[in-house]
DNA sequence: ATTTATTTTTAGACATATATAAATTTATTT
DNA sequence: AAATAAATTTATATATGTCTAAAAATAAAT
């Protein structure tokens, strides 16, 4: 059985693997779950012990295949929570993430069955970002961030990555949900923030936003 | 805020008061908790300097107002969770104390308000234990154990004291559930056994069971 | 290619929670 | 009341997870 701390870690290897490269770096970890690069140096030395995960010093760590199933399972426990939060406990989706960063650790594969049974098997969570499965797949998407979208095109917000509320929260205030329409006019080269348009109100949003931001792919 | 450790030892003291006097020993919490005697010693050493307990070295422990609000809350969030485990996601009575000893740490007031309200303000858990109010109160219910009950008379049986699966199924295998009709006839001198009829079957119960059975005060 | 800057790791310390073994206090016997 | 037993505490050690500061390795710049 693995801690909390464990458990975090292989969730933030994970997060970042599918966000960026498959190496990742000590430094990215250490900002990922704010902690000191010297936490993350020491716990991936644990991790490696363990056999969770492949760690070359000073190259960077990528999951083995142990360790993916326990980060994956996190993150099937962590959007069922937040479903169940959201559907069932009437929470709005900025207020879910917290709560669902502790209930992802409750050790029970019983509860997480019969808690997506209750749930009658969602597919997706709250913030449009897909469950994976019991048997540890994540399924895919035909999705895209609206970082990488081509320009002069139309889609419809399918989700976010990213489920802090003060994110969430200007989400709002830009009139963005799940399903919102969206026009995506061009890029800026300097900041590669995008020139989109909501409820037909012309807007800029940063590479920030963006690529936090799951359009349709046409 | 407190640890989980920290939780489980007010827990436990909570739990021993109510059941025996007023002041808990060292060796009882030991026992409740499995772990040293040493261990108890230390840990009460830092719950007294974080104002939770009033503890008086070789003599014993009791909670204080600031100890009685934190453990009597983990006793609302214990029961309240496992009425959910049992009436929404379909667990048997005898399987939830694991899952809930866990989910009783999470630390959300609104999450413990919603789930409140989601069950429709129980007042009882699966095992027919009173729930704890918001407020911190413990409703009182005329209720006796098997143990305090006069010797030839009657009763139903309202609840139990004690969650543990291995009691929960022994229960079971005496025909004994919340609702059933007990005949209580006498109490032996020796070991405290009471001799009881159960669905006309007549069988003597330890002082164990008898302690963490609840019967309705006629 | 050497210097400089950045990243990463190691060393040493601290806090939490636990354990065993030894010492101390309290309770019980005779 | 002295001796013995039981309960409790202290001393010491271990494991986890964190930190700061210093050292080492890698990357970038001149």
């Amino acid at each position: 059985m693995n801690t909390f701390a464990e458990e975090n870690y292989l969730k933030a290897i994970l997060s970042l693997s599918l966000q960026g490269g498959e190496l990742v770096s000590t430094n990215e970890i250490a900002a990922e779950i704010s902690t000191s690069a010297a936490s993350v140096s020491d716990m991936l030395k644990k991790l490696q012990e363990k056999d969770l995960i492949i760690y070359t010093k000073y190259k960077g760590v990528s999951l083995n295949m142990k360790g993916t199933k326990i980060a994956v399972n996190i993150l099937r426990k962590h959007r069922l929570w937040e479903t169940f939060l959201v559907r069932k406990l009437e929470f709005n989706w900025d207020e879910v993430h917290e709560v669902a960063e502790q209930l992802e650790h409750i050790k029970s594969e019983e509860l997480v069955d019969k808690l997506d049974s209750f749930l009658n098997f969602p597919k997706f969570d709250p913030h449009g970002e897909v469950i994976p499965t019991k048997d540890g797949k994540i399924p895919k998407t035909d999705r895209v961030t609206l970082s990488e979208i081509e320009e002069n095109t139309n889609g419809t917000v399918l989700g976010v990555t990213f489920d802090e509320s003060s994110f969430l929260q200007y989400l709002n205030k830009l009139e963005i949900q799940i399903g919102t329409e969206i026009e995506i006019f061009d890029r800026i080269d300097f900041d590669k923030s995008v020139n989109i348009s909501i409820n037909n109100k012309k807007q800029n949003v940063s590479n920030e936003v963006a690529k936090h931001l799951l359009i349709n792919k046409k």
